[in-house]
DNA sequence: CTTCATGCAAATAATTTGCAGTAAG
DNA sequence: CTTACTGCAAATTATTTGCATGAAG
C-alpha cells in the first residue's frame, strides 16, 4: 500500500498532504495513537496541527479508512484498515503485533453468536502479554 | 458475590462505604464507565465525588479487583474481576454481554503466542455486532 | 471557481492532584 | 490512635469547535 491518494479520493476525502502524511505514518509503525502520530508528522512537517489530526481520525474512522483499536491501560492506537487479524499486545514496552486469525476460533464465535441473534460484525481478539525483546531485557 | 468488604480487604483496601457502592453497582449492571458508575452511585450517596471514583478504579484495577474492558468507539467500561471470558458488545445501544470463552480457540492462542516466544498473560476477545433487542428495534 | 480542509486559538470534557478534614481498623 | 480515604477545588491533559485563510479538484 502506497498509494494513499487513491484511498482517500475512494472514499470521499480530498488527498491532502496532511492525510498522506498520517496514512504513511500509520502504514509505516503499523499502530499508532494519535500522539504518537502527531510525534512523527510533525518531523515532516512542523505545522500540521494537533486538532487536524483528531479531525482527520475521526473522519478516516468513519470512513473505513482506518480502524480504532482499544487496548487496556494506554490510548487508543489506530492502524490502516485490513483484512481481519489478532493483536498480540506487550504490556511492558506497548508494543501491537498483528497476528493472522484462526479460521476454527472465527468459526466459533460465528455460532456462538448465532445461537443469540447476535448480528456480529467485527471480531478484537487482543492477546496481553510480555514479548520476547522485554522479557530479555528483564531477564537482563 | 456480595461480600464486597471481604474482597477489599483481601486486596489490601480498606472497606469504605463508597468503595462497596462502587463495586455493587458494577456488580449489579456488569460493565459500567466511570459516568455510568458515577450516575448511579450519586442516587444513594450524593455527596460521592467523581474524583473518589476515578481514584479508586485506579487502585482496584492495579489491585485486580476490577478489570477494564476497552471498547471501541467509546470509553472503556469496567467489570468485576472474574473467569475469563468473552464479550459481546451492541454497536448501537452500547450494551455488554458476558460469553463463556471457547477452549478451543483459548489452545490455539496459548500455542499460537508460544510460537513466537510471547508469555501470554490475558486475553480479550470482544464480539462487535448489534444485539437482538436493538435489531427488532430497527426494524420497526 | 467552489468546496472542503487546515491551523490557530478558544472552549469543553476528561482525568489527576493537593490538601484539610474524616473514617476505618 | 494512626493511617489511609474522601471531597472539594484547582491543575492538567485530552478532545472538540469556530472561523479566517488556503489548497484540492
Amino acid at each position: 500500500m502506497t498509494d494513499y491518494a487513491t484511498l482517500l479520493k475512494e472514499s470521499d476525502l480530498k488527498a491532502t498532504f496532511q492525510r498522506m502524511n498520517i496514512l504513511s505514518v500509520i502504514d509505516e509503525y503499523g499502530h499508532m495513537s494519535v500522539d504518537d502520530i502527531y510525534a512523527e508528522v510533525i518531523k515532516v512537517h512542523p505545522s500540521l496541527s494537533l486538532a487536524t489530526i483528531y479531525k482527520n481520525i475521526i473522519l478516516m474512522v468513519e470512513k473505513g479508512v482506518v480502524v480504532e483499536v482499544p487496548i487496556v491501560g494506554r490510548k487508543s492506537k489506530y492502524e490502516l484498515a485490513k483484512a481481519d487479524h489478532m493483536h498480540l499486545v506487550c504490556t511492558e514496552c506497548g508494543m501491537v503485533e498483528d497476528k493472522q486469525c484462526v479460521d476454527e476460533a472465527d468459526a466459533v464465535f460465528e455460532s456462538l453468536t448465532q445461537e443469540e441473534q447476535f448480528k456480529l460484525n467485527k471480531r478484537q481478539v487482543n492477546l496481553y502479554g510480555i514479548c520476547a525483546s522485554c522479557q530479555t531485557q528483564k531477564a537482563s
